[in-house]
DNA sequence: AACTCGGGGGT
DNA sequence: ACCCCAGAGTT
């Protein structure tokens, strides 16, 4: 089949996403952290700001984890953005690892992702994107694997990072998931579907966020990130599981919270021991 | 394999 | 109200 994603992709894909512009390893793992389960423009509308401030694992590993978890601000899932500090640590200690996945938020994807885009490595990564529209070009829902050799067949001509980000541009601007734009999709003579079908790799559904316990985690964590407050003006129980996750040192210094718990140590008569 | 983990925007 | 989002870690 000639190949019409590599012009497809020169035209139309989405080379000005500031994070497009680097080659830089820390600069892209820090972009496909931040796009964990989270749009496009969300990430564009801080992506620059976050890495002025944190330019290296370096300078991200000197500022500490309070000040990564702040910086995060409302892009969710504060985790990875501890995480992302940890792994700055671990890349300071003992340099880059060869397999990404080794740092901690860091799973096949984004290991895959970042290689292929900063060393053009051959490894196929797959997200919800190329994941659908691989299982519509063969009109059936695909394992991991078989996305991937999918991935190989049509990106057949172009280099392992313009592969990938064809792929995910196809999806995210043409191959959409409700209403995909077959008319405008460069390889829709290939499409075994040309819209969408049944067998598609569905969401799993997300349990209810109003009125959840994940919602409350988030109330604490946005007044946590606005300044000092004493720990007994916080959802005892939410500031317990933040403190598990290491999530309660966005305030350290500027309020009187509790320590995390030691390993070992006996509960007290507090709330879930604490 | 199923759960959990934020938050915002689109329909 | 429900769906969608460049996933990963834990159980």
């Amino acid at each position: 089949m000639i190949g019409k994603l590599a012009p497809w992709y020169r035209e139309h894909g989405r080379h000005a996403l500031p994070w497009r512009a680097s080659r830089d390893r820390w600069t892209v793992l820090v972009s496909e952290v931040m796009l964990h389960q989270t749009q496009v423009p969300r990430v564009a509308a801080v992506f620059d700001t976050f890495m002025a401030r944190f330019p290296t694992p370096a300078a991200t590993a000197a500022a500490g984890p309070a000040a990564v978890i702040t910086a995060w601000g409302r892009l969710g899932y504060p985790r990875r953005a501890r995480w992302l500090w940890e792994a700055s640590l671990r890349i300071v200690q003992d340099g880059w690892p060869s397999d990404l996945s080794e740092l901690p938020g860091v799973g096949r994807y984004t290991a895959a992702a970042v290689a292929a885009q900063v060393d053009d490595d051959d490894r196929v990564g797959i997200e919800v994107n190329i994941r659908r529209v691989c299982e519509r070009v063969l009109g059936t829902r695909l394992a991991e694997s078989e996305a991937e050799e999918c991935v190989r067949e049509i990106g057949k001509g172009l280099r392992p990072r313009d592969r990938l980000l064809a792929m995910m541009d196809l999806g995210a601007t043409v191959c959409t998931a409700r209403a995909p734009s077959c008319d405008r999709c460069p390889i829709v003579s290939l499409c075994a579907t040309r819209g969408t079908h049944a067998d598609e790799t569905k969401r799993r559904p997300q349990a209810r966020y109003v009125g959840s316990f994940r919602q409350r985690r988030g109330t604490v964590m946005a007044r946590l990130r606005v300044g000092p407050v004493a720990a007994a003006e916080l959802d005892g129980e939410v500031l317990a599981s933040l403190l598990d996750d290491g999530l309660a040192e966005v305030t350290r210094g500027r309020a009187h919270l509790p320590r995390p718990p030691r390993r070992g140590s006996s509960p007290g008569a507090g709330v879930r021991g604490r």
